[in-house]
This record gives structure tokens, sequence and C-alpha cells, in this order.
DNA sequence: AGAAAGATTAACGGAAGATTAATTAGGGCC
DNA sequence: GGCCCTAATTAATCTTCCGTTAATCTTTCT
């Protein structure tokens, strides 16, 4: 999951990276609106943190913005004003949610694992492809009830592909998804870790679940 | 756990900082209304105590203020007055516990752990974790029956670890309910005391119940 | 058969964590 | 106020493990 944050703070900006680093997220930073307007065009990110007073163009107007050209992230706005008319304001702005600061960081990432969630379409926070469960808050992968240990990048990768079931995800969106701008394309490090997954996860079932598409990308789903 | 005290009065105001430092809380202090609505704002507290005569805020409308802005932090409102009045108009205006000057100091130690406690949602006061018991109360520790000695930190970060076992604790987290204001996010203070904790409680223990999430941060749990 | 795409494997290097020693701060006591 | 003892913190070093690279093997398609 990539995610971009805007706040010019520097304080809290890296904590907040370290934060969500932490929870296997891939953060970018920045740290004005016109910066924050060029990444959201030029990145497919799965979320947008946005504070509303930030320079040169501010939080609101940012986000109208974006709204205004069609796209569509997810995005959270943060304030300081703590006030209920910011709220209303940014909830009708086309926000999809808002937390006034000061906040506590347990609570803004369930509130963003939340947006992400619902603009994937699922509701829940287990992810079920047949006997294969993933608990994207606690991050832990059973299949058939048994417990499968996975190494951070493993799991990101898979959470992808869980988050985007039934449809084939090229090596280059899990390179916009699971890693930061300054990714290899030639690298075949995708290949390396779907071979991993298939070990720990596929290796001695009958019933595969991740599947090649020759020419495109990997795919997570139940059915041949 | 990290509290708040609004109390104008220099010495009281000293006296009880040292008072609570002395039981593991971390404190931050300020001397009027204004500074304690900033910093309630700014920073995640798991409590405050609040005087009621405090200058260019007083207590009574700070915590309106905080309840109409959905603050929800436990607030522990101290008076002079000691009017049956004022109590009553504290806990009607939302606080979630009222202590009339003078009083014990013991006293109000119960009463604030009591309403910290009641926020969590836990009622009783003995945590845990396989063989491991902590006492909140006494702040004391034992493993399989035997006593184990913590220093002021090292039980501090147990006790946060207790509060929320099974579920893996960032170091960011810690940071937040176990330091103040001003921490150093670089240190790797957290990972000492880990090792002292397990120095002193899982060392030649064939269950370990600290464990470590690589990149995310540690979780006290009984089953591997 | 040969080329292209993917699968597999081993190995390296670096980052994250563990450990330990050394320094600093603070509380208690006379 | 100064001394002592302990706790808190910093910093340096060691260890482990994971992310990545790259080389080789296998499959698939024309």
């Amino acid at each position: 999951m990539k995610i971009l944050i805007v706040e010019d703070e520097q304080r809290l900006a890296t904590l907040l990276k370290k934060g969500f680093e932490e929870n296997s997220f891939v953060v970018d930073l920045c740290f004005d609106g016109e910066e924050g307007l060029y990444m959201v065009e030029t990145f497919p990110y799965d979320a947008v943190i946005l504070d509303v007073m930030i320079p040169k163009i501010d939080g609101f107007t940012l986000l109208r913005t974006l709204r205004e050209k069609q796209i569509n992230v997810p995005i959270l706005m943060l304030t300081a004003m703590g006030e209920v008319e910011n709220r209303v304001k940014g909830l009708t702005s086309g926000a999809d949610d808002y937390l006034p600061k000061p906040f506590d960081f347990t609570e803004l990432l369930a509130r963003l694992t939340a947006i992400i969630r619902r603009n994937k379409g699922g509701a829940t926070s287990l992810l079920q492809i047949a006997d294969l469960q993933l608990d994207i808050n606690s991050k832990t992968v059973t299949r058939g009830g048994t417990q499968i240990l996975l190494s951070a990048k493993e799991y990101a990768i898979l959470e992808y592909m869980a988050l985007n079931k039934n449809r084939v995800i090229s090596r280059t969106e899990f390179s916009e998804h699971v890693y930061d701008m300054n990714f290899d394309l030639d690298s075949n490090i995708i290949d390396v870790y779907i071979n991993r997954l298939r070990n720990k996860l596929d290796k001695k079932q009958t019933q595969k679940l991740i599947h090649t598409q020759r020419g495109s990308g990997y795919i997570l789903k139940e059915t041949e």
C-alpha cells in the first residue's frame, strides 16, 4: 500500500512516515500543496493524508482541484483548528475522512486503512480467498487454519493481490504500489517474491491460488 | 501513562508532578487554561488533572470547550472551593471525577488510576499474560510466583505492552505513551529497555513472552 | 528448434535489531 | 551544597535476517 503525506511540519511529517512504515506502508512525503498536486497526478497512491494548513496551495483548495480533475484517490484531511465547520467543509468538499489534531496515531492508522478498504470495495478487515485468510489489522495470514509467517515485503505483495483478487496485477502495478518512486524496472524482484509466496502458501496444496498470466502479470483467485 | 496537569499554583504543580513521576507517570505541566487547551489539542494524554481556578480560561470553560470539540480524554477536576454545587457542576459538564482541595495525594492517585482504567475499558487491576502478572495498583510484577524488580521506565514499558497484549506496539507508539513531548526519534532507547526486560523476565524461561516483529515493533503474547 | 518469458536458486550486502559499555542525569542523604 | 548510588540515555559494536541481484534452469509459443 502506498500513500502520500502532505504535511509541512517536519517533525509531524517524519513521525507519520515512520509510523506508517512500521505498519508496512510505502510512504512518499511532500511539504506543500503544489508538490502535493504534482505527486498525486504523477503516481497512483492508495490514499493521501492531507494537512489543511500547508504552504502555496492550502488543503481544501488542493482537495477541490483534485476532485475537479476526477482524481478520486481516498483522502484523509488533518486540521489543527478542531472546529466543527471545518469538518463539515472537509467532508462536503470530497474528503473521505477527517481527523482533528491532536490524534492518536493508532486512530489515524485505523481510519486510513478503513478508507482504503472502503475504496477497494471491501467492508471487512478480513480478506478471504478460498481457505486463505488475511487479517489487515494484525497483518496475519492463515491457510486452512494454520498460520503462515511472512516477511514485510512478502506480506505487502500478498495483501495487494488479496485487495485486488480476481484481477491480473502487472509487475509495473506491483512496483507502483509496493515500492517507492525509485524502482528499477529491469529487476525481477517481483518474480522472486511470487516464488517465495508460492512456496509458503501454495506448495503441497491441491488448490493453487497464485496464477501466472503470461505476458501480463499475476493473479490471486480461487477458481481455475 | 502520560498525563497533563493544569495548575497555576507553582508549589502544588511541582509537588503533583513529582508525585506522579514517582509512580511511573510521564507528566507535562502547564499553568493556565490557554496553554492547557493547546497542550491537550496537541498531544495524546491518557488523562488530565485540571484545577478550576486557573488564569485566562477557567477549568469549567476549558472542560466544556474540550468536550464540545469531541476530545474525550479522562479529566479529573480539582477545586479549592469545596462546595457541593461545584461538584455537581463539574460532573455534569463532563468531568470524570472531582476532588476538593485539600486532598491526600494517595487519594488523587487512586482516583486518577481509576478513571484511566475505566476509560481503557478494563475493570481489573491485575494483568495476566501466561504466568506473568502485573498489579497496576502496587506496580509489582511476578513471573511464576516470584517477584521481578523493575525500574520505573522498565515498568512503564512493560505495563503499556500488558495493557495492549497480543497487539504489536511500534517504537513510535511507545514514544507517544511512555515519553514526554521531546522524544528523540532516532534514539534506540526502546530497544535497550526491551533488552533489559527480556533479561529480567524471559531469560532462562522456556516460554518467551516478548516477541520482535521485524520492521514494526514488539508484542507481548503468550502463544507462538 | 530457438527465442522469450517465467521459475528457481544461491549468495551478497545492508539494514534492523540485540547487546554491551560508557556517559549523563537525578534523587536521597548527610 | 556536595557526595553517592542508581536509573536513564547515548553510542558503539556485534549479530541476524531480509531484500535484492544475478545466474541458471524450465516452460511456452511460434
